[in-house]
DNA sequence: TAGGATGGCTACCCGCGAGTATGATGCATG
DNA sequence: CATGCATCATACTCGCGGGTAGCCATCCTA
């Protein structure tokens, strides 16, 4: 997804068997395929940039150097380029949970090991679209179809944090409340990594782990440097 | 703010003396301050519901059954509304930072009282139009205004997480990358709070707390029940 | 080389919604 | 009663932007 030159399986798979009569049909196909996306990466940045609502057909249009009828000629309107944009943000996600759910490895690690694509994929090029695509941009169907992928998303979530109060390796907490902090925190990346790219978003989702793991107090168990003395461990009320 | 019936302090204390020749003027004068406070929380409801760009101006005017031109007469014009909800929803936080200032405790407890006010801001009517106002939807000006103010708040939760690491009482940490964390959770509030009105803005702003505050490995001076066994501290890596 | 499929452009339609011109009503003052 | 100000409605302008109609170019296939 980085460039355009990065041909998709099958069909560069059977690219040496020349004398088929559908080859060039099927090339066609790809680079069809290619430019759509193309045309969904545009949408992205542009919706990155000035928003869903301040971003006309026209200047998706313009960035990629052809007329709005081209776009429409790769996407039937709008609202599904937001929506592709919102897909194309949160499949790693999807991914990434189904990997975790074949790591054998206390529920904390699989978890954490979740967060870890899921604030890469907040901090992509696609993750302004994920975070933000509303229900109330968009038609109920496609309404419905966002709000089971967020849904799917933080119910996985929550069963990570159950599952981690019953191996242990998380500390009793409200499930819900917990997976919208976490997811909440993560989201929010979107908001202020379009200007800043100081840092990856490897590196602002293993900050954020960090803070979630250990949380705000400190530890006694020093692993850092740090001298809690007159303040050990809870202080008020 | 709650309703309507808070009359301005000194127009309130002057009632009595009712031959001034500007009493009546002057409860003109807060009559419109009530009717222009009621058309921003209409504005906000709005926003609320449908997001700024989906609501018009003539909702907000058919919700306080009046035209168009009545909501004129009280704002200059939409990114204003949008402004005045902002501004109406940060100020209680910008309150909560001066009171903590105030305090003599340790600074994560001064944290934690800002905390809970920033839940309950989000969680609030005008939760949404703070946490939402986009710098893209807004003239360069007002953008700039809304900038100064969020980074005011953000500087402010650093600046308590610093002192909190100096007096002993926050595990060290990257303040910004905490900050971010702490911020961007409780403003994803005004994203699913709209209709599962469940819970209190202050019960979310104290969960969220707790996870904020111990993490999520538990620890072994076990203040809840749990049983962290065979998964001690900290596990891999 | 004819004919169809594919890909694209120019030029348009049209509805929505921000913002306004104009004027009516009512109430206080003189 | 006349004047003036405050308040609000009817009815409009007008530009932006989503979406489309219709036409042209190219290339593959027969």
């Amino acid at each position: 997804m980085s460039q355009e030159g990065s041909p998709c399986g099958p069909a560069a798979a059977r690219a040496p068997l020349r004398e088929s009569p559908w080859r060039a049909s099927r090339e066609r196909l790809r680079d069809r395929q290619v430019k759509r996306e193309a045309v969904i990466r545009a949408a992205a940045h542009a919706f990155n940039r000035k928003g869903y609502h301040n971003t006309s057909l026209d200047d998706i249009a313009a960035a990629l150097e052809v007329s709005k009828p081209t776009v429409y000629y790769y996407v039937s309107n709008k609202e599904q380029l937001l929506f592709e944009c919102f897909v194309a943000g949160i499949e790693p996600i999807r991914a990434a949970f189904r990997e975790a759910r074949l790591m054998k490895a206390p529920a904390r690690e699989r978890l954490k090991a979740v967060l870890r694509h899921y604030g890469r994929a907040v901090a992509s090029e696609f993750g302004w679209c994920m975070v933000r695509a509303e229900d109330q941009d968009l038609a109920p169907a496609m309404s419905g179809h966002i709000k089971a992928l967020k849904s799917e998303i933080d119910q996985g979530i929550r069963r990570l944090l159950r599952e981690g109060m019953q191996d242990g390796s998380i500390h009793p907490c409200d499930p819900k409340m917990t997976a919208f902090a976490l997811a909440g925190a993560l989201n929010w990346i979107a908001h202020w990594y379009r200007d800043s790219h100081s840092l990856s978003g490897a590196e602002i989702a293993e900050a954020f782990i960090s803070v979630f793991e250990s949380g705000l107090t400190p530890r006694q168990s020093a692993e850092s440097a740090g001298a809690p003395r007159h303040v050990s461990a809870r202080l008020a009320r």
